[in-house]
DNA sequence: GCCGTTTTCGGCCCGACTGTTTTCAGTCG
C-alpha cells in the first residue's frame, strides 16, 4: 500500500499536536502545521516527490519534514511521531479536536483531574468536576459535551471525498478477484451524498456467488466477515474499513445496483410504478408475475416502467419518479463549466501563483479564471491590504497580456462585517470584476441579525455572489442560524448569485436548499474555493451537489461565457 | 522546523470573540 498524501498531511498535524501537549517551541509546531497544509495541495504522490526531489524546492518543507516523508514512503510509519507517542497520552491528542479545548486546557484538565480519555472527560463534564477548575465554567462543561457528542458522530460518517477514495480503492481490489469482472461503489457514494455512512460495492462476477465471497474472506486484511447470506456480505478491514460486498451475475445487475444505490425513499417509489404496471421488484431480480425479466443495467429497468433513467444523484426520493414519466432535466456536468471561480493564490493564504493558475485552468479546459484571495479583515490568512491588492491586479494584467492560459478575472473573498458591510471602500471594489462575499466570524448572531447582517450586504451594488452561505463545516460545525427564504428571495430580486462552495468540508448551500434556490428563481455560482492546484478539483464535488439540486447548466453563472459572467457582475453597479 | 539582497542565527503570530473574570487567558479562523 503506498501512501498518500492525505496520510503524510495526517501524521504532519499528529506530530504538531504532540509537540504542541509537550510544550514544544509553537513556531515548530506551526511549522509542521504548515507542512501538513502545503503537501495536500502538491501535485502528484509522494513516492514520486522522493524520487524527483519535487520537495527540495517547496517553501515551508525542508529537512525535517522531507525526512517524514521520507520515512513513510520506505517503511509506511514515521519514527518521529513513534517516539512522540511514547511522551504523550494518546487520549490528550484526541482532546484536542474538541472545539474550545486548547493546548492550555487539555494540559489543565490532565495535570488537575489525571484525565487521559474522552469518555473520562465526558463524566468529569458531567459531574461538575471540569466547571469547578480555574478559567473553566458551566458553559466550557456543557461545550465539551456538545462536541464530543459531535466527534463521536464523525466517526460513523465520512466527508465524501474521504468515502469515495475509499470507495474506489476497494474497488480497484475487488477487481482482481478471479471472475469479478467489474466492481462498482454504490450507495451514498454514488449518489453523492456530502456524508456517506456504509460502503456498498456490488461486484459482477461471471462465477457463482458464494465463490467469490469466499475468496473475499481469504483476502489479506480481512478481519471480520460477517451478515452474509449467498450473494450478500459486510467485511471489515483491518485498518477499520467496513464494506457492505453484494456479488450478482450480469443480467441481475441493473435490479441489483439500483437497490444497492438506493435511496430507500426512491426504492420505494419505484416499487409501487412497478407494481403499477404489473412488475415485482424483489431484491435481487425484475419478475413479469413469475417470469424472470433480465436487467442487463439499470436504464432498462427504468425503460421497461415507462420511465426516463433517473441518474444517481436525483434518486432521493423527492419527485424524480414522477418527473421521469415525462421529463428529467439535463443536469449539469463538469465540462458545461466555462470558469473556475473562487481561487485563493499565493497573495493570501493560498499556494499557487496567479500565473500558474491562469495556466492550470488553462490546460484543464476553462476560459476563464475568478482569483478571490481573502480581504484584509481576515488578517489569520493573509488576508489582502490595498497595496496587495493593486500589485495583484498588476499581476493579473501582465498574466492576461501574456495571454497563456484561461483569463483571468479580478475578484475578492470580501468579509462580510458584524454590521452588513465590506472593508473597503466603492472606488476600490469597484475596480474589481467580481466579489464574492462571505460570513468569516460572529457565527453566534441570532437569526434575525444573521440574517439582517446578510440581505444588508446584498444592497451593496459590487457583490456578486454570496459565498459559503450557511458557514456550516461538515462533521464540525452546524450552520449558523439564517432565514433563506428571505436571502433568496433578496438574491432572486437585485440579481446576486449564491454559491455552491465546492470544498468538500462545506458543500454549502446544502443540496436540498439548492433546490429551493432554484425554485426562487436563483442564480448558483458553483465556487471550488480551491487553495491549491489539487484544490481545483474540488469543483467536481460542487457539480455533484448541483446535481442533486436538479440544476441545469443554464442555472449556473458560470457555466456562462465570460462575457455574460461580467455581464451579470456589472448589472448591478449600472442599476 | 523553516527561512534569508539586511542576518546561517534569530526571527516567525494577527485580531476578534468567548467565557471567564474584575482585567484577561485561551481559542479560533
Amino acid at each position: 500500500m503506498s501512501v498518500d498524501r492525505a496520510t503524510v498531511a495526517r501524521v504532519l498535524d499528529q506530530i504538531a499536536s504532540h509537540l504542541e501537549l509537550k510544550g514544544d517551541n509553537p513556531f515548530k509546531v506551526r511549522a509542521f502545521r504548515m507542512g501538513a497544509r502545503t503537501v495536500v495541495g502538491l501535485a502528484g504522490e509522494p513516492g514520486q516527490w522522493l524520487e524527483e526531489g519535487t520537495l527540495d524546492q517547496i517553501s515551508g518543507i525542508g529537512a525535517g519534514i522531507q525526512a517524514v516523508v521520507r520515512d513513510l514512503v520506505l517503511a509506511g510509519r514515521s519514527t518521529a511521531l513513534d517516539e512522540l507517542r511514547e511522551q504523550v497520552p494518546p487520549g490528550l491528542v484526541e482532546m484536542l479536536r474538541i472545539s474550545g479545548l486548547g493546548v492550555a486546557k487539555v494540559r489543565q484538565i490532565h495535570e488537575r483531574l489525571q484525565i487521559e480519555s474522552i469518555p473520562d472527560l465526558e463524566a468529569a463534564a458531567r459531574d461538575g468536576r471540569l466547571a469547578a477548575l480555574p478559567g473553566f465554567g458551566p458553559k466550557t462543561a456543557d461545550n465539551v459535551l456538545k462536541s464530543v457528542a459531535r466527534l463521536r458522530q464523525a466517526t460513523s460518517f465520512r466527508l465524501m471525498h474521504h468515502a469515495a477514495d475509499e470507495a474506489h480503492q476497494l474497488a480497484a481490489g475487488f477487481e482482481r478477484l478471479v471472475g469479478v469482472t467489474r466492481a462498482i461503489p454504490a450507495g451514498d457514494v454514488r449518489r453523492g451524498l456530502e456524508l456517506v455512512g456504509d460502503l456498498v460495492m456490488v461486484l459482477v462476477a461471471e462465477r457463482p456467488a458464494e465463490d467469490v465471497l469466499r475468496d473475499i474472506a481469504k483476502l489479506p486484511g480481512v478481519d471480520e466477515f460477517g451478515g452474509h447470506d449467498e450473494r450478500r456480505a459486510t467485511v471489515r478491514f483491518a485498518g477499520g474499513e467496513s464494506v457492505q460486498v453484494i456479488v450478482t451475475p450480469p443480467p441481475n445487475l441493473g435490479v441489483v445496483l439500483l437497490q444497492a444505490t438506493g435511496s430507500a425513499a426512491h426504492l420505494q417509489d419505484l416499487a409501487e410504478t412497478a407494481a403499477a404496471a404489473g412488475y415485482t421488484l424483489s431484491g435481487a431480480a425484475l419478475w413479469k408475475g413469475s417470469e424472470f425479466v433480465p436487467t442487463p443495467d439499470e436504464t432498462t429497468v427504468y425503460r421497461i416502467l415507462g420511465l426516463e433513467p433517473v441518474p444517481p444523484e436525483l434518486r432521493e426520493g423527492r419527485g424524480e419518479i414522477d418527473a421521469a414519466r415525462t421529463r428529467l432535466p439535463a443536469l449539469i456536468v463538469r465540462d458545461d463549466l466555462q470558469g473556475l471561480i473562487h481561487c485563493h493564490t499565493s497573495y493570501s493564504d493560498g499556494s499557487s501563483s496567479v500565473r500558474d493558475l491562469a495556466r492550470i485552468c488553462g490546460e484543464a479546459g476553462y476560459r476563464y479564471v475568478g482569483v478571490t484571495d481573502h480581504s484584509g479583515t481576515a488578517a489569520y490568512v493573509g488576508g489582502l491590504t490595498e497595496d496587495d491588492i493593486r500589485a495583484q491586479w498588476r499581476d493579473i494584467d501582465d498574466t492576461n497580456a501574456a495571454g497563456a492560459g484561461a483569463r483571468v478575472l479580478k475578484g475578492i473573498e470580501a468579509d462580510i462585517l458584524a454590521d452588513g458591510w465590506l472593508g473597503f471602500s466603492d472606488p476600490l471594489l469597484d475596480g474589481f470584476d467580481f466579489v464574492i462575499a462571505s460570513v468569516h466570524n460572529r457565527f453566534e448572531m441570532n437569526r434575525d441579525q444573521m440574517t439582517e447582517r446578510i440581505l444588508r450586504v446584498m444592497d451593496h451594488p459590487a457583490v456578486t455572489i454570496l459565498g459559503h452561505l450557511t458557514g456550516r463545516l461538515l462533521l464540525s460545525r452546524d450552520p449558523y442560524q439564517l432565514d433563506t427564504d428571505r436571502v433568496f428571495a433578496k438574491a432572486a430580486q437585485t440579481g446576486v448569485a449564491i454559491e455552491i462552495n465546492a470544498d468538500p468540508q462545506r458543500l454549502d448551500l446544502d443540496w436540498r436548499l439548492v433546490r429551493v434556490a432554484k425554485e426562487a428563481g436563483v442564480t448558483i455560482s458553483i465556487g471550488a474555493d480551491a487553495h491549491s492546484a489539487a484544490g481545483l478539483d474540488n469543483v467536481n464535488y460542487g457539480v455533484t451537489m448541483a446535481r442533486k439540486g436538479w440544476l441545469t447548466a443554464a442555472d449556473v453563472l458560470n457555466a456562462r461565457p465570460v462575457e455574460d459572467f461580467l455581464a451579470f457582475a456589472r448589472r448591478r453597479r449600472q442599476a
